[in-house]
DNA sequence: ATAGTTGCAAACAATTTGCTATAAG
DNA sequence: CTTATAGCAAATTGTTTGCAACTAT
């Protein structure tokens, strides 16, 4: 269970168990959406009457992160998120629509040797890698296509150019 | 020459090449380093005592972007970057060393035809992927070792416990 | 001459920091 | 009782925007 991971690294580092470090990673623990802000750990806390404050979430996350309980993952906005680092290494990647934003998950291990290999060639120690796939949902994809057939339609009518 | 893509690219959007444009373009062409950041763009150009504003760079940068002439490229610590995306589709990755930020490139075409195979898996239309390494750089490596050495003399002194 | 583009300063958003009060061990 | 932590507000950093002045075409 996380819970106690994090209740026995805090101990190593003689660092402490508190109600707002419980709140941040209850957050993700129960959150739909994986990958979550400091901003939306934030209003999931306080939506649930709870109190913390922004500096304490930013502070909580980096904690977790460190301690390994969650991974940094940043997509082209340039918002730092973060997801739950499942215990094994069954890596799992990203699918986002350039459009509306929309994050769909795939999971493809193929890549765990690749470190080894890189690792060989390059002299870093990796201990992550993430991979990232850009592009047009499904629903995004046919909005795009109906705007085309309208610009025909408008470009078709004579311009003084 | 990306300078005449660019230039083609502007006339079709009925948009003007300028000065500013240019240097942005040049700053990434003879860049020592690849990915660069608006403010490193920013910094290059007063360098050579040209003028620009920071708004015209980011402006530019997205402009260049859209037109496919730089693509948009995010690490961990959440700043915006720009590479120039190189002609054919042959791709590079990066090892980004998480203590120093030290960026190494390496190339890798393996997962293009990955890219159909999640196509035709999730409806997606893919256009551009970005694989990550995250870990120690060699120096790093070092670094962190020579520390580890430090503490477990400190440790090895009984401590009130 | 007619838009598109710039620069500036102000707005905005995300994140960090200094400090006092509080609470965990 | 000691020291880590939380909260708050102010400071920083990265990015965007509104608008008048400017300039490529």
């Amino acid at each position: 269970m996380t819970h106690d991971l994090l209740r026995t690294e805090l101990k190593r580092r003689k660092q402490r168990m508190t109600a707002q470090r419980e709140l941040v990673l209850r957050s993700f623990l129960e959150a739909d959406s994986d990958h979550l802000s400091a901003e939306e750990v934030y209003r999931t806390v306080v939506e649930k009457r709870q109190r913390i404050s922004k500096a304490t979430v930013y502070r909580t996350v980096d904690l977790l992160a460190e301690v390994g309980i969650l991974r940094k993952i940043v997509f082209r906005d340039g918002v730092i998120r973060y997801e739950i680092a499942e215990c094994g290494k069954h890596h799992h990647h990203h699918l986002i629509c350039s459009e509306c934003g929309k994050v769909t998950e795939f999971s493809m291990d193929l890549l765990e040797n690749l470190e080894e290999v890189i690792e060989k060639k390059t002299g870093f120690r990796i201990n992550d890698h993430q991979l990232k796939f850009y592009g047009l949902c499904p629903s995004c994809q046919r909005k795009k296509q109906a705007l085309n057939k309208q610009e025909e339609r408008i470009s078709a009518k004579p311009t003084k150019d």
